[in-house]
DNA sequence: GTCTATACCCAGATAGAC
DNA sequence: GTCTATCTGGGTATAGAC
């Protein structure tokens, strides 16, 4: 289907040179087809750009919260945590596609506003804010100490993650995403030992 | 100084909508100029770009190495060190004008490589290595734990800062440069004690 | 050093034949 | 649904008068 075929190939240009880098005269090009043809599957450019985000978006947001499920069995330890939260964060992302606009979402952060939202929102400060009930149900439990700044911890924990995923897409770019995300998880469990460590009775 | 009023210019225009997003005609409206007459002070757009990165590398990189020059009192403790580290870090990026190309350069790596590779050099793996240094000989002088991954020790303190800052220059843009350096050395003030608590003896 | 005028290119998008 | 042809607008950059 040359519509599907279309919003493939802008997924690869896209996360590669970024929305403004690419021509619909290259899309075109390399879907087989001309310009003008594209105009029978998309009404124009942005719209090419609003599927792809409709589809992350349906993809990311589903039913599930692992964090707040995970809470449920508080005595399994710390490790037991990061791990579901790291998988939650994760699971998401293991396509190959989603890595793409993931991408694609780092670079237009800048200039667009919807982007811009989503990621404020739903991929940090959402993972924070169930991390800072994580913490506060340790609190209430008696796992962490009582003067933790739980919002501080969280905010420790996480964007120390949030980080790596920039260096991955950005600074890094191109390295194998399969690789990264091994040394994500090695390296924030790393970290979360560090934070527990710190934070605990 | 006309070729000056371009700069300055061009660093706003630039900083607020990426490289791509300026074009010379906008330039040269600010400034009260034609086009053509951008071409007396600069030999084209790439030029302007290019005397921004220079301004800036000339302004970060300069004969001072903080933190080892910190490690020598490593008796003051470490709140002796983070304060030192950071304001090191920080002290270059004072003026309005090198937060504006900071955020250039956040705004640029992705698709330029001499941005990335200064991004990923001077301003990531250097203040890395120092805090690698620092914790080494806190290591060496029993003021650590000596099973402590001080690589591991220095990406946990400092990848959480460098979020931070691409919080403010993406995320949260346009949000007050003063307050949010105060907030930053609160912010990670309170993670190097985390890291720190973690990893003393 | 600044101006007007212009060259040249590539972008997004549309009309209408097949 | 794809094509050719074309429109319109914006971009960088240059030539040459003042």
């Amino acid at each position: 289907m040359t519509k599907n075929k279309i919003l493939d190939i802008s997924i690869d240009l896209f996360s590669e040179y970024g929305y403004d880098g690419v021509s619909i005269r290259q899309i075109a090009r390399e879907v087989g087809i001309r310009e003008s043809s594209i105009y029978n599957h998309y009404s124009g450019k942005q719209a090419i750009l609003d599927a792809i985000f409709n589809y992350y978006i349906g993809e990311i947001v589903s039913d599930d919260i692992p964090i707040e499920q995970a809470a449920l069995n508080l005595d399994k330890g710390f490790d037991f945590f990061y791990r579901a939260g790291s998988e939650a964060f994760l699971s998401k992302l293991r396509k190959e596609r989603m890595m793409k606009i993931t991408r694609l979402f780092f670079i237009e952060s800048y200039h667009n506003e919807h982007v811009k939202n989503f990621l404020k929102e739903a991929i940090i400060q959402g993972p924070v804010n169930g991390w800072i009930n994580l913490f506060n149900m340790m609190k209430a439990k008696n796992v962490i100490r009582d003067d933790c700044d739980v919002k501080q911890l969280s905010e420790s924990f996480f964007y120390y993650g949030m980080f790596l995923f920039y260096e991955h897409f950005i600074i890094n770019y191109p390295e194998d995403d399969e690789k990264f995300l091994e040394e994500f998880l090695r390296k924030t469990e790393n970290h979360a030992k560090i934070i527990f460590n710190s934070a605990k009775i």
